[in-house]
DNA sequence: CACCAAAATGAACAAGGTTCTTTTTGACGT
DNA sequence: ACGTCAAAAAGAACCTTGTTCATTTTGGTG
């Protein structure tokens, strides 16, 4: 990609890295080698050697932070201004999955690390905490439905990211009722596209749904007996 | 803990080291010393020279897929057996995350490992899926919802091993929903004594099985109308 | 124009996982 | 009893990977 003249010794006439071209490098190489990359992959790819991207980048943890707030970003907010509720919430949550399953090797990474201070994922929390709580939850509570949709989003996101037969129970005779169910999924998927993580997805997304409807209609039973 | 008796070359009299004595040391230095633990660590607490491991083990994965067995062995199956379908799976579910939300530093690896085919996880999958199909899902809709399930469970597990406070919104003030929400989700937490991620876990799990009990009253209106 | 910070190279280090060789021991067959 | 062979340990080294440090060149600034 990048030329292959070498660059001699010193600082070049015109700037070659920067922080968000390494960055969006480093996803680059995610997407294409799956297995996650090296920071002399990284300089490779960017005609440069390894040490000259510490000058922009503190260190590969600080990339994969940069990742982050990169896939982050390509997570829609626009269904959350101007669909109802739990319309949004549910277009919300197949965006926020589908921007991290679509990088397998980071999402483990990912989830584990402490937001930046300043990313714009907290437009989206403080959105849906406006949501819910206009809808008659709690602000506490709306925060713990909030952080138990992107549990559960992100573990979806790990599973798409596993291996696709993950759970397959080869040659068990003892395990009838989940061969059986793993058969008919299976079938039932290569009839209509869909692969099974995603199947997964849809099925808890709606019943998590139908659990938050379940509860506002028992609040609003409460609250106008008969 | 071992003697510090310098063995000398070759093969000693008693032998010292077995896959399973290898994994349970393992675990122990990820309990004790948090940040993960290298061969070499292992091999000074079980007094022996990192090379001998590999007599008896693969290689450092595998070693963690001895570690998934013992945490898997640890969800308990009892509740399963003996306790009516909703009840089970809420008590199978908070043990599976319990287990796993023990040892942090590994769920990420733990979580996109693929399953030993031998491994005893197949027995509480089949369970489940017996327990759901007998309430009225196809098998197919069981597995998807034993597939979400166990997403949720790993992505809280996910989010129990987090830094407490990860998601703090510090200093800003463009988002005052979130940060009126966490403050009184925090003054919640501190009044009944549970943290942030055990909230959010009851939280969702509570809006997983409202779910089901819906689609399972759902189902039964629409075969016994009036 | 002097000076300093920024941005690159080049070389090396340290840690960690792994492998290869060597040594000793136990088990098994004749 | 003896020879052979595999198992299990030490010991030494290798290779990869993240990172640092010194050096060189360039651009901007008082």
């Amino acid at each position: 990609m990048t030329e292959s003249v070498r660059r001699r010794v010193g600082r070049p006439s015109e700037q070659v890295l920067s922080r968000v071209r390494i960055v969006e490098t480093a996803l680059d190489l995610l997407d294409e080698h799956g297995e996650g990359f090296g920071m002399r992959d990284l300089a490779r790819e960017l005609g440069v050697r390894p040490s000259a991207l510490y000058n922009h980048v503190e260190n590969k943890e600080d990339v994969f932070r940069g990742i982050r707030e990169v896939i982050a970003g390509r997570v829609s907010q626009r269904e959350l201004e101007h669909e109802p509720w739990d319309v949004a919430l549910a277009a919300w949550a197949r965006s926020y999955r589908d921007a991290f399953a679509a990088h397998p090797p980071t999402i483990a990474l990912l989830a584990v690390m402490p937001f930046d201070p300043g990313s714009h994922v907290f437009a989206s929390y403080d959105r849906i905490v406006a949501l819910l709580t206009s809808e008659g939850w709690s602000r506490a509570a709306a925060l713990n439905i909030l952080v138990a949709f992107e549990s559960f989003i992100l573990g979806s996101a790990l599973d798409a990211a596993a291996a696709p037969d993950m759970m397959h129970a080869r040659d068990r005779d003892d395990v009838p009722n989940f061969t059986a169910a793993y058969e008919e999924r299976d079938r039932q998927g290569s009839d209509t596209g869909t692969g099974p993580a995603d199947q997964a997805f849809a099925a808890g997304l709606e019943l998590l749904l139908r659990g938050l409807r379940s509860e506002q209609r028992e609040r609003e039973a409460q609250l106008a007996p008969r």
